[in-house]
Parts: structure tokens; C-alpha cells; sequence
DNA sequence: ATCAAATCTTGCAGAAGCCGAAAACATTCG
DNA sequence: CGAATGTTTTCGGCTTCTGCAAGATTTGAT
């Protein structure tokens, strides 16, 4: 039935995903430092007490769409066949998560912007990229029988990850390049599996 | 003489020394959310506005020091020798960097457990990591001939380099490790600069 | 040494964030 | 239905953070 997780949870979901969005909207249409929490809670249609009881501040608010795709990777990277080498599950995962169509850069583009503008957004948005790192160490550990707590290679391979992705982001994201995100994913991964060489400075 | 640099500067540099030495210290001392702008003023001796011009948050204020640590090694990796392989500079700058002393390490946890304990706090010293990246990666950049707007070298060698420190840390702050943390960083980079290969699951 | 300009500190006032407690309201389940 | 449980709201209070203007300090020129 439809009902299986029961009306309450559904609600609570349904308040969540309302608040984020709107504190999402919101602040890339008037600039973070112009939307207040009352204002969030009214678009959402809850008092701004409520606000406060799913997220403790307006930038976890903000990010929190950033989170929850962090997050659904993460499952993907469980799904994928145990077998397959680690690098491989990343990347294929990393692609399949990313949109790569011009409507998508320009959403990525004018969240970036307002992201940007506020340091502590910024530092928000930072958290959650370290709350994947963990999350995608986790499971490198599991998939290689490593110790997430012991040893440094899932540590390193989940912040690598989650570099190599936040690099090809801001770099799409910036303009600079004519290459698209998926190109730049798989670039990033080849120079880190490459052991980052030096360039040779053809000067 | 020793006014080279004017009484005003100096007398700005040591508030804002004091000011951030009061917030850490009060921070680990009795926590962070019992610590207000109003007594860490008080110990600084300067009023709570005063805080203000200097900080524009208690976050901030309280991971200044790491900030001050981070701008430190970026400086000293701009005066290694040029034709020094990037890497070997990296590692160097780093090893001299930590102090991997008993009561260095005591400081570190004691540090380190006072951040985690709140979430803004962790996201204000991502940021000092992800400042720490960006100066890292722009040094690399300059010596390697890339361009740190349009590679994704520089970027990724910045940002794997400050995952290399900050797991190196995190895991020999844990305690779960008996190797000292220049052993650890060593590690780290050699995993960094073999690829990251996945260790063969011998089970 | 004195004065004027520049800079820094402070107090004040106000907007907003955040949280605890208790009352009001909604849902679940017997 | 009705009791138990969970959620939202109202309210009060404290803290953060900022703009502004007045007062204090430093600086550099005369």
C-alpha cells in the first residue's frame, strides 16, 4: 500500500523537503544575507519555531539538498556488484549522479554564486562535502576490508573522491572550460589513479 | 629598531592574538556553547564590539590559530628551493610543519575534541582546510606551470594534499594508531602518489 | 610640542537567530 | 472511541551580529 511508512513520516518528509527547498529558492533569488527565517517558515508554510526543529541553523537549511544527493551516492555506491574494483564503483557512480545538461550547470551555477557569497555557507557547504567523504570511506572500507577507524587508505580514497568531484564542479561551474563535468570526473580520477604526477614543465 | 612596523599594528596584532588565544582556550576549557563573545572579550580585556571589528563570529575566532597555522606552511613551501619536485616540497613543508610531540598530541586531542563537539565549529575549520587547499593549490600552480583557473592539477594536488594532512591528523588524534604523525604523513603521501591502489583483500 | 587627520575602541540600539518549556493539535493503535 | 505518542505552535529569554556616532589613541606634519 501507499501507506506503508504511515501519514507522520510522510508529513515530516514532506516539511523537510518544503523548508530546504524554500530556504534553497529563496536565497539564490535574494541573496542569503536578505532571507530570514520567517520568511523561510512562511513560504513553507510552518512557524518559524518549527523551522528550527529539523535544522538548526538557515545554512544546514541551505545545503541540505547538497546532503541528501551526497547521501543517495552513497547508497548507489553500496549497490554497485562487490567485485568490481573501487576506482571503477567511484567514478561509474559519480557519473551517474551528475547532470551534465545546460539547465543543470545554470541551477549549479546560480547555487555556487550564492553559495559563495556567504562564508559561512561556504563552510556549510564544506561540511557536507566532509560528511561524504566519511560516508563514501565508510564504504570503501567495507568493499576492500580495510578499517575506516585504522588505516588511512579509505580515509584517503573517500577525500580524494570527494576532491577530484568538487574540483570538476567549481572548474565546470567557473566558465573556464569547454570540457563537460562527466569529462572532467573522468579526467580528475585518471590524474589521481596516475598518482598525481608533476607536469613536466615544458617552459 | 624595533617600531619597524608602528605601535598601532602592533597593538592590533597582539588583540587579535588574544582575543583568538581567549576563545580557543575558553572553547576547550569549558566548551563551546558555554563560551560567550562576552567573556572571551572579558579576557582579552576589550569590549564585546571590539570582538566584532576583528571576528565576525565566535567560529571564527576560535580556529583562527589554524588559520594562522595553515597561511604559516603555505609561506614555507614558497621558499623551497623551485626545482624541487612539488611532492618532495609538500612533504618537507609538512613534516617540519607538525609538532609530533606527547604534549603537541595532548593539545591536538584536546583541540580537536573541544571542535567536534559542534557542528559550526567543524564546518568553520573545514573552512581553514579548504583556505589551507586553495593557497596550496596556487603555490603548486606556480611552480608546475599549470594555471590554477583552469587545470585541475593544481586543484587536486592542493586538495589531496590537505586530505593527506587531515587524515594523517584525525587518525593519530584518535589513538587507534601507535605511529607518530610524520610516519603517518609519509604514509599518506606515498598512498597519494602510487595511485591509491586497492589493497588486495587477503581474506 | 602641538595640532589635525586617520584610525581604533566603545556604548547603544535594533534585527535576527536559537533554544527550552508547556500548551495545543494531530496521528496512531488498542 | 480514547489513551498514548509525536508534532507544531506560542511565548519568553538570551545571545549573536551589525550600523552608527561619540570618544580615545596614534601618527605625521608643522
Amino acid at each position: 500500500m501507499s501507506d506503508s511508512v504511515g501519514l507522520r513520516e510522510r508529513k515530516k518528509a514532506a516539511t523537510r523537503a518544503a523548508l530546504s527547498a524554500a530556504a534553497n529558492r529563496l536565497a539564490i533569488e535574494h541573496g542569503v544575507d536578505h532571507v530570514t527565517v520567517e520568511a523561510i517558515a512562511a513560504a513553507a508554510d510552518v512557524s518559524p519555531r518549527t523551522f528550527h526543529n529539523y535544522f538548526s541553523s538557515r545554512e544546514e537549511a541551505i545545503v541540505a539538498g547538497v546532503v541528501d544527493w551526497a547521501n543517495a551516492l552513497t547508497d548507489k555506491l553500496r549497490d554497485r556488484p562487490a567485485d568490481e574494483p573501487i576506482w571503477d564503483a567511484l567514478l561509474a557512480v559519480l557519473l551517474d549522479s551528475v547532470d551534465d545538461r545546460p539547465e543543470a550547470k545554470a541551477r549549479w551555477k546560480a547555487q555556487s554564486e550564492m553559495i559563495m557569497a556567504n562564508p559561512s555557507v561556504v563552510a556549510s557547504q564544506l561540511a557536507a562535502l566532509d560528511g561524504m567523504r566519511r560516508r563514501v570511506a565508510e564504504v570503501v572500507a567495507e568493499r576492500t576490508g580495510t578499517d575506516p577507524d585504522r588505516d588511512l587508505y579509505p580515509r584517503l580514497t573517500g577525500g580524494s573522491a570527494a576532491q577530484a568531484l568538487k574540483a570538476a564542479l567549481d572548474l565546470w561551474i567557473s566558465g573556464k572550460t569547454d570540457r563537460g563535468i562527466k569529462e572532467l570526473i573522468v579526467e580528475a580520477f585518471e590524474l589521481l589513479r596516475a598518482g598525481l604526477p608533476e607536469p613536466s614543465q615544458s617552459r
